[in-house]
DNA sequence: ACCTTTATTAACCAAAAGGTTAAACCAAAC
DNA sequence: GTTTGGTTTAACCTTTTGGTTAATAAAGGT
């Protein structure tokens, strides 16, 4: 492993447990195991860092959410899928949600900036094929944005607030996980449940 | 307004911004106005500021939750009155939540450390209410835990990750806060819908 | 009026944290 | 073997930041 994938390692695991106002360009030095001038030569600085990082974070979790959304696929299909994907992939990095909605909201500014351009997530596709639906009477008359926040809040909410909702429904790691497992297929079918005629 | 409640609300203001971490002490007195040996001499230092201020956001968030889930009612009464009150809550403080989501994250100890005690948000009853109502052939069979993680992930996610979905569903600040008001009643009707026999 | 206590401030301090520099190291090229 | 280029480091510098102090102003009691 080179040495700038050693700091940018180090650097995801300071950043996303401490956030960057948090995080110490030592702690990243000392977790990289290599002195703290070596961050400032491969990375000028810690912003920029953070932006390595932040950058990298986003452009995983925003591409596939555009792949499921815009094809060819129904609206159940959709779900059923997007739900199970997604929940499939932040298992694996359980600590991004709550670093991307952190980070967003202590530094809207930065994060807004290519928010509007690259690959964002863009639901505009799914909406219209969401009314389309409606109006065939597949699903229920409902608001699309409504819908639209419901999966998001089922699937990203329970690892945004992972520490608070293990606290409160008594939780160990593997319970916790077990639970996520469920959930790939739980939501789906409340969802759909919910909405269809 | 005595100069510990101007700079109490001058710390809410600065911390629910910027987080512990990115909170600045200069930051919170210029806010409040004031001199920042001031905020030493009214409180010993940053850390115990910041736990007056948590704290009180916590008791204001925690001990509704109790009062609704422990009431006599039945499960679909209660699912419908506190997404009504707690939209309702939160929409006039729409920083609390994920202000304490994060500190919980940043912080896990010393939160947990009084989320032991005290008015903890305790669902255990809720939970075997729950059980109850599945038997009788009310509810259809689901997992407790599962529906109430729904209730919470479609309440306070919207509020949580604000700026995310604002920037991705292309919000403006009033049209977020009539979608919320809408939310109030859609969210119980979606969930019981969902779980109904 | 005078003293005592409580508020409030400007100036200061020490530690932490981000960032720089100049020298050492180490490979490959000649 | 020496030069040359990119790496890597220890030591240093500067700014920021939480926190203190000593002096001043205001309030209250006698």
């Amino acid at each position: 492993m080179s040495t700038e994938e050693k700091i940018f390692n180090a650097a995801r695991i300071v950043f996303q447990k401490k956030g960057f106002a948090g995080a110490r360009m030592q702690e990243i030095a000392d977790e990289a195991g290599i002195n703290k001038a070596m961050l400032h030569y491969c990375f000028k600085n810690k912003q920029q860092l953070f932006e390595a990082v932040f950058m990298k974070a986003f452009s995983q979790l925003a591409p596939q959410i555009n792949t499921i959304f815009n094809s060819e696929k129904s609206v159940f299909e959709k779900i059923t899928q997007f739900t199970h994907d997604y929940i499939s992939f932040v298992i694996e990095n359980p600590f991004l949600p709550q670093f991307v909605i952190q980070e967003m909201n202590n530094n809207p500014e930065f994060v807004m900036s290519f928010l509007n351009h690259a690959n964002r997530p863009n639901p505009t596709l799914l909406i219209a094929q969401i009314e389309k639906e409606i109006q065939t009477g597949i699903i229920k008359p409902i608001q699309p944005k409504q819908l639209l926040l419901d999966i998001f809040s089922m699937t990203v909410f329970p690892f945004a607030a992972q520490i608070m909702v293990k606290g409160i429904l008594h939780l160990s790691d593997t319970e916790f996980k077990q639970m996520m497992e469920e959930r790939k297929t739980i939501i789906a079918q409340e969802i759909i449940n919910s909405i269809k005629k």
